[in-house]
DNA sequence: CGATATTGCTCAGTATGCTGACTATCAGTA
DNA sequence: TACTGATAGTCAGCATACTGAGCAATATCG
């Protein structure tokens, strides 16, 4: 029988699960307290002030009913805020706040450092293949997922 | 400024998001309602009967704490069997049951379909060399995360 | 303009996955 | 044998992720 640990989709879940794990280490080393997928919501904020949650969510890939307590944690935190859209009184703007800017600027090397542990076992040229065939079969499966990618 | 789409860490997170969407579509519409997680440990244990709950953990990489619900569930399902072992009193020993056998019987083409569509972006060669790349770097990371694997 | 559809967001419920703590049991050793 | 440490399992608590439902507001179209 085929190894079931030889499975694409456990190599998945694999990767993912190491991944994350180096990301909560160094970032928590550094001194913060912030998951890969707040980190990614407060960098996609920073680069699209006021943006709605569901513009969010499409920008980064997650689902709809996620970013909601996502979001929350980051305002708890006191790293961005939500406030009401003018334009349409269902949207929420999503805005980086000062101290939002200060952590995300503190917590970049770390981030950094952790992309780099996490392929350590690879080649600087195996790192860019494997990122490639990801983009590739990512790109492929995008609307496969209930939080697709939305440029 | 560098896109966060474009980190591994992003990349192995967005992976795995489609790969257990395409599991649960296969599976579902192979009429079975069992996630990329309690397939795992079903497989596992029918290759290993009469393991316990840590080794299991161990030669699937879960988390001891994770595995305890998982197999509440399928027990509860009754696709397997939970017992006290008689060697050691604080383990418990896993068994398959006939059902549990029927269903992974009846499932395993809908896992290998869910495993060609997550690739489906790929050439054949592409997909090995993935997996590959995916293999080498898990077993560099291995140790990083709470639930390493054990052979 | 008014009925209808769509959209933005939230919530309840379920399932991973983790941290940290706890109990019961076992193993090794002084 | 009593002490100490390690191990198997569980639990509470928190943070993703998803399904499906629902509410309020907006868009669309006859």
């Amino acid at each position: 029988m085929k190894d079931n640990n030889d499975m694409p989709g456990h190599l998945a879940r694999r990767f993912q699960q190491i991944a994350v794990a180096v990301f909560l280490a160094e970032v928590g080393e550094a001194g913060f307290d912030l998951t890969p997928v707040q980190y990614a919501a407060l960098a996609t904020i920073k680069a699209n002030p006021g943006l709605d949650q569901v513009t969010l969510a499409g920008l980064i890939a997650y689902d709809r009913t996620t970013i909601t307590g996502v979001i929350d944690r980051l305002v708890q935190k006191g790293l961005i805020e939500r406030r009401a859209s003018s334009r349409d009184r269902r949207a929420r703007e999503l805005e980086i706040t000062d101290e939002g800017r200060r952590a995300l600027r503190k917590i970049t090397p770390a981030v950094e450092s952790a992309q780099r542990i996490m392929l350590r076992g690879l080649s600087a040229k195996e790192g860019e293949e494997l990122m490639r065939l990801l983009r590739k079969a990512i790109a492929a499966g995008n609307e496969l997922s209930r939080a697709p990618l939305r440029e």
